[in-house]
DNA sequence: ACTGTCATGTAACTTGTTACATGATTAG
DNA sequence: CTAATCATGTAACAAGTTACATGACAGT
């Protein structure tokens, strides 16, 4: 599981608090392609510290909790460079609307032509979202250094990802009225 | 969560035994959208008979544990429409590969020019693989009654997915080369 | 006064994975 | 004789979700 792997990679960045690598996951380009709660994110980097891939340093905050400070160690960067060498598995699909699939014909098509119209718009803003995000490097792709390049492409993969469901709802949306109106 | 839902519409659709439905998720239609082990699926049934959504009746076996023929109740039917009725939620999007936006510059450009390449022929064969088992639908897709054009579209969604991953590969693949040989 | 951001976590639960266990029948 | 297919499960573990708890400080 990648958790573990895409947390090393952001601390090879840069180091980190908590709160920041959960905000990375919700904000920043980690959301792009891993989910994950910010109750994961301190589990997992209290795990990682016991592990011995990060550290930190313990910053007193007034009145309440240490603000912790990670950092990844020499271990922790190479179990991700261990980690990047080994080939990657395609992710299972898990997708709730699959079920219309098989079982769709058992509520009215008006529920199913609206949940795909729905979705579509959903997508339609998710897509235009990272279009933002990546449009600081789409403007000078050919003059990026493979650094960010890499960061592109992943951003790129999420992009099409969402446009490619916009137009699957456009093929199915029309598939579905040319029936009906049969 | 939809392995139960899943589970529900396709007993909804024939009865059928604990091993059934597992195949479905290898070798069915259902390994388009959600996957399951054979033991999840055990698990779930046992589960959605207890919640009453299912009964089953068992056909004694020589020397082994009875197999069990798992129907659909009307109260499992009812808790199916109901899901169907509720708007779906996009996946989150948890991919492996994304690490190397975060990270790839850490390991030598072959090493993740060859993961993508890797990766492109694992999506082509598995939309070949796709297009095959949607054929007998899509030759006729005008004649299609609406049950059978969803399970076309769900097919379609999970080809567009595959062919989408094989021209991001393309996409990428260029991009690295012209960096790399810049 | 209230909302949002910063900042840490614990606990209970659900979902999914991996390994193990059993054993008949059929096809090569 | 060996492997695949049929057919059921248990047990331990890892990963992810939901709900709860605490509390300062900044802006409207």
């Amino acid at each position: 599981m990648a958790l573990k792997h895409t947390i090393l990679a952001f601390l090879s960045r840069q180091p980190l608090s908590g709160y920041e690598v959960a905000k990375e996951f919700t904000e920043g380009f980690g959301g792009c392609f891993w989910k994950a709660s910010q109750q994961q994110v301190y589990a997992e980097l209290a795990k990682l510290e016991r592990q011995g891939c990060v550290v930190y340093e313990a910053i007193p905050q007034a009145g309440r909790l240490d603000k912790k400070i990670y950092s990844i160690t020499p271990s922790g960067h190479q179990s991700l460079i261990d980690w990047l060498t080994q080939p990657t598995e395609p992710t299972a699909i898990r997708e709730d609307l699959g079920v219309m699939g098989l079982a769709g014909h058992l509520v009215p098509n008006q529920v199913v032509y609206g949940e795909i119209e729905r979705r579509q718009n959903l997508h339609r803003d998710m897509a235009q979202h990272l279009k933002t995000m990546d449009s600081h490097f789409a403007k000078h792709v050919d003059a990026l250094e493979l650094k960010d390049l890499y960061m592109h492409l992943i951003i790129r993969r999420a992009i099409r990802y969402q446009e490619d469901w916009v137009a699957w709802c456009d093929e199915a949306l029309e598939a579905i009225e040319r029936v009906v109106n049969r």
